[in-house]
DNA sequence: CATGAAAATGCCCCATT
DNA sequence: AATGGGGCATTTTCATG
């Protein structure tokens, strides 16, 4: 079965190679050779390819964010003022490290965030005075996150 | 400065080896030693001793969905209803492939996930079929990201 | 913790098929 | 698209400071 989306097309071999990258980035592509029996060459030609297409995105090592003291994991939703310009928003939330994700959404919030904190402390601190101090920020709503069960990218 | 938890510590090299591979995993770790003059062997040595913290829990290439098709992001709220037991929903919500992540809650919502879509129709059925279907869940609350703004790590 | 040296391994380009 | 070869870079280990 192929997998095709405008030029871009992905056979069995270019999906066993994005699994083994997408396991541990510092695969040697050798290994991966090996595995599926051709030439580290013709992978490395293969690799070419897939991130001239842009399906591969970039690598990068993570981060146990607990070994740094940050145990906890927060949603919250943010209610703008109707005249605020989001994009300016967005720039403030940008320069709070704690801040790991960002969207614009649909439904009640103009924009949802998701936030590492240490403890509940500090997530009040976040709260009050560095993301209620954002000008045009009305009300937040905020969920915390008990226990991330699945965490993963969209399979190949 | 030094970071301490436990009984790790981090100081400025760390912080230097661990920026360069949380960018790009495959960055070579002689580029890193000649940026930070130290010897490729220290560098070896101070990885092994990250990895053996836990700080470092992996490494790993990033697929855009956007080119397999997966051109939507949505969040969704799941409400349980008291008698089913949350992990036999996560069993099912592992299922999907769709579902990159899941959390335990606070607030009104049992479980929230976040979900990779081609399109709206995609979302519904997955909505309709795939996680209404699953016992124990009595109603959802979808919001779509419109736009990601911010996706990051915890700064080191 | 850091070093240099040395051995092993892997990367990457090329001509060829 | 795939291959083997080969030159060069990197990784990894080790004895030592």
């Amino acid at each position: 079965m192929k997998v095709s989306n405008q030029n871009i097309e992905i056979d069995g071999i270019d999906k066993e190679i994005l699994r083994a990258l997408m396991q541990d980035a510092r695969t040697p592509i050798l290994e991966i050779a090996r595995g599926v029996g051709i030439s580290g060459a013709a992978i490395h030609q293969r690799l070419r390819k897939l991130e001239k297409s842009g399906l591969i995105s970039g690598s990068k090592f993570t981060i146990n964010p607990k070994i740094l003291g940050y145990t906890t994991m927060a949603f919250i939703g943010i209610y703008l003022d109707k005249a605020m310009s989001n994009p300016e928003a967005v720039k403030q939330l940008r320069k709070i490290p704690e801040v790991i994700e960002c969207h614009y959404t649909t439904g009640n919030w103009s924009i949802f965030i998701k936030i590492l904190c240490r403890d509940n402390e500090h997530l009040m601190q976040l709260l009050n005075k560095d993301i209620q101090s954002i000008s045009g920020v009305s009300r937040t709503e905020t969920f915390i996150s008990l226990q991330q069960q699945i965490d993963r990218q969209i399979p190949i």
